[in-house]
DNA sequence: AACCCGGGGCC
DNA sequence: GGCCCAGGGTT
């Protein structure tokens, strides 16, 4: 038997969001595949920041069959800028699955779909319950923290654990035949209403019988054991530019195939040990610095990619800070040393064909080609991360 | 359970 | 400048 507050909850959000819910690029219809995508987008991401990107991404891949079908990096590209780049290939991954497994259709079953690469217990539970109208929890951040509230639950909502129980609450709230707008129901409250910072309790459809609001509580939670901070790293980076052929264009690099940023191109850069980093004076334009820098930097990117770097001078710094990593980066603009023109000139050509190292592979033998020049017209088809197309486009500007 | 994996907006 | 995320994968 349902207390009188589960009761009051369920029909008063699930009315509440009939009436506000927003217009969306995803809700203009119940498409699964246009659901999946928007499910994988916003993942740790907010509503503003992927509406842009969904457009552009459903133009490109209107299908399942289109999305399968693309080239990889191409998907990289469309995925510029919104982080998590695992997403977009796991993405891809699952639409490669729902080709081969399902004929092309998302399966109306909640096993199949959560077996899809890159689809968890959220977005199984989102994808069934939205595109189905299946009675399967959705569970995120925003779920944890409203219904923490208003049940006053003080358990740690970074715990596992706790998600789990969360999960057993949030179906058994459901209403009959309506698991799609209640599941949206609670996240759009969680996102205009039960908002992290200063919850809008007066504007709350469900305030009367929030247990959080009634205890006073609702500003400490939900209950969350903080994150650690990002590891500091220290990293000198090389703007290399071209000369002959290779003139107007910078030296870039593409990432491992897995870790971070993978697959990702990027600016030639080294990670100082500590030691390393205490020898760099805080001023960039500093002499003696740039020639410590210099020597770390020709000797690793010499090594790596057979060029002779000449660095010339400081250009800028830049912070980047990722979940998990604190980068601080300094930047210094290079040249090829004269006596090796012939060398660049020849990689270059060399790249042609295949092989930067001049061995004359044929392309179809190409194993990896981690170095390229690029001008900024190549901007437009290689992903960059945020970090570097912001230090590119200065350096172009 | 702990760690890896981006980025931007907000206060 | 710290805090918040419409999480999933790997170990």
């Amino acid at each position: 038997m349902k207390s009188e507050a589960e009761q009051h909850f369920s029909r008063e959000l699930l009315s509440w969001y009939r009436a506000n819910k927003r217009t969306l690029p995803w809700r203009v219809n119940r498409d699964p595949y246009r659901i999946w995508v928007s499910e994988i987008m916003l993942q740790q991401t907010r509503v503003d920041t992927v509406i842009p990107y969904y457009e552009r991404f459903m133009d490109r891949f209107p299908t399942i069959r289109a999305l399968a079908e693309a080239p990889e990096a191409e998907v990289l590209k469309c995925w510029e800028g919104l982080g998590y780049y695992s997403r977009a290939r796991n993405l891809q991954a699952g639409a490669r699955m729902v080709m081969e497994l399902y004929g092309g259709e998302v399966p109306d079953d909640k096993t199949s779909v959560a077996g899809l690469k890159g689809v968890g217990p959220y977005t199984s539970g989102a994808i069934m319950s939205i595109a189905f109208n299946r009675a399967e929890p959705a569970v995120d951040g925003n779920v944890m923290r409203v219904l923490s509230r208003y049940f006053c639950l003080e358990e740690d909502i970074a715990k596992p654990k706790t998600r789990i129980g969360i999960e057993k609450l949030a179906v058994s709230l459901i209403p009959e035949g309506a698991a799609g707008d209640f599941n949206q129901g609670l996240m759009e409250l969680g996102a205009l209403v039960c908002t992290p910072k200063s919850p809008s309790c007066l504007l709350c459809p469900v305030m009367e019988h929030c247990a959080g609001r009634i205890a006073g509580k609702e500003h400490e939670l939900p209950i969350k054991t903080k994150a650690k901070p990002p590891r500091p790293e220290h990293r000198v980076a090389a703007i290399i530019a071209g000369s002959g052929v290779n003139a107007g264009k910078v030296l870039v690099r593409q990432r491992p195939e897995t870790g971070l940023l993978a697959q990702m191109w990027e600016l030639p850069h080294l990670l100082l040990t500590k030691e390393q980093s205490y020898l760099l004076a805080i001023d960039g334009a500093a002499a003696n610095e740039q020639a410590v820098a210099g020597e770390l930097l020709t000797k690793a990117v010499e090594s790596e990619s057979g060029l002779l770097i000449r660095p010339r001078k400081w250009f800028m710094d830049a912070e980047h800070v990722f979940s998990h990593i604190h980068w601080t980066m300094r930047f210094y603009l290079a040249d090829l040393g004269a006596e090796d023109y012939s060398i660049a000139a020849e990689s270059a050509a060399a790249y042609e064909t295949g092989g930067i190292d001049g061995s004359g592979e044929s392309p179809s033998e190409a194993v990896e080609q981690p170095y390229r020049w690029i001008g900024p017209e190549d901007m437009e088809t290689l992903a960059f991360p945020n970090l570097f197309l912001r230090i590119l486009r200065e350096y172009w500007d």
